[in-house]
DNA sequence: GTCTATACCGTGATAGAC
DNA sequence: GTCTATCACGGTATAGAC
């Protein structure tokens, strides 16, 4: 890894959590240039502009959830899948500690959206695979036979991923709720009184 | 009125407008001036800064807010219970067409108060006493006999309230769901045929 | 009391020296 | 590959016109 690599790491590194403490506007490139230890212009070597180091990290992101998003049905059994659906929520819910940058990030993200149709597109591009992969796993509960076949498994699937979408918003403003508790309850809804019921 | 009072109330309609298609930061002072047909700084006679006139945006939408939250008890009762219920969700799809700047300037708040703890404080209270109306409003189902009494009762109000809250972000992005549909497979779950099911 | 003119400093961005 | 110098524009403050 040269000099020119590592300078490049710092700069998005810095970027990254600087914009998530305090917002792309309010985080000057003077600011991440004296973080990182180089001149403001020295900035511009790496990025065309400001804008375009902000597409940089989302292009990160976007990869990055893109790799999340995906689920290993292979691991699905008609005996742990209603486990494996409630550990899902679980695990996001105690990721959200661990990069609080992400959220704060991400949100942003959402917000140039509504002004930037690239983003606007990825986004959507996003939610949709978000969405599709909850649909595709409620589908699997169906052929597993923990789940009936029913007319309204596409709304039951998104409405377990627009919640847990949100738990995620909501953890942001540090309103203590017991977001596991909300999570059980939505897939218990789905899944009532599933075959698997080893739970308490 | 006289012209102060039109003066000021047009900087707050411009501002308001402007900062949900450009967003705060890419709003200057000098473009609200233009469009009210004013100087910047007399701006500057009506709000100390910028950020005062975010801020004066802010406790006008908290207000609004806490309105629409509240709901009239006196109207529910156990025949209309559950069709009330899915009609709170209804309107509020359909009202998001008619001020599509009203996510969008909100969701700006939600990242200030992110790094601005009198916003952080404001809006938590927003949350609470809106999750606190969705609890009542099961309470009360329950009262009416519509519900069954149940511990899980808080997070089945939650879950609604998620779920709620974020229909409202996901059709920020335009992505066109079935969101009604949505809600009613949320709503279903938590009454469980429910004792009036004159639907459809 | 209502606003304009003007000046200040910080920001994103560019040109050119080293 | 990085810096100095410079630019236009942003929010801000104040003096003063009417």
């Amino acid at each position: 890894m040269g000099n020119k690599e590592q300078t490049f790491q710092k700069i998005i590194e810095v970027a990254y959590v600087m914009f998530a403490e305090k917002g792309f506007d309010k985080t000057s490139l003077a600011m991440i240039a004296a973080e990182v230890g180089i001149s403001k212009p020295a900035i511009y070597y790496y990025f065309q502009s400001k804008d375009q180091l902000i597409a940089y990290l989302f292009e990160e992101l976007y990869k990055e959830i893109q790799r999340d998003i995906a689920v290993d049905y292979k691991e699905l059994s008609p005996t742990n899948f209603k486990g494996e659906l409630l550990e899902l929520g679980y695990k996001s819910i105690d990721a959200q500690g661990k990069d609080p940058y992400f959220n704060k990030i991400f949100n942003q993200y959402v917000l140039l959206a509504a002004r930037d149709e690239s983003y606007m597109k990825q986004l959507v591009e996003l939610e949709t695979s978000f969405l599709t992969s909850f649909v595709e796993i409620l589908q699997y509960g169906v052929r597993l036979r923990v789940l009936e076949d029913n007319p309204n498994m596409e709304a039951k699937a998104q409405m377990l991923a627009l919640l847990y979408d949100n738990i995620g918003n909501f953890m942001l403003t540090g309103n203590q709720l017991n977001y596991k508790a909300i999570w059980k309850e939505a897939v218990d809804s789905v899944i009532q009184g599933g075959k698997d019921e080893k739970e308490k």
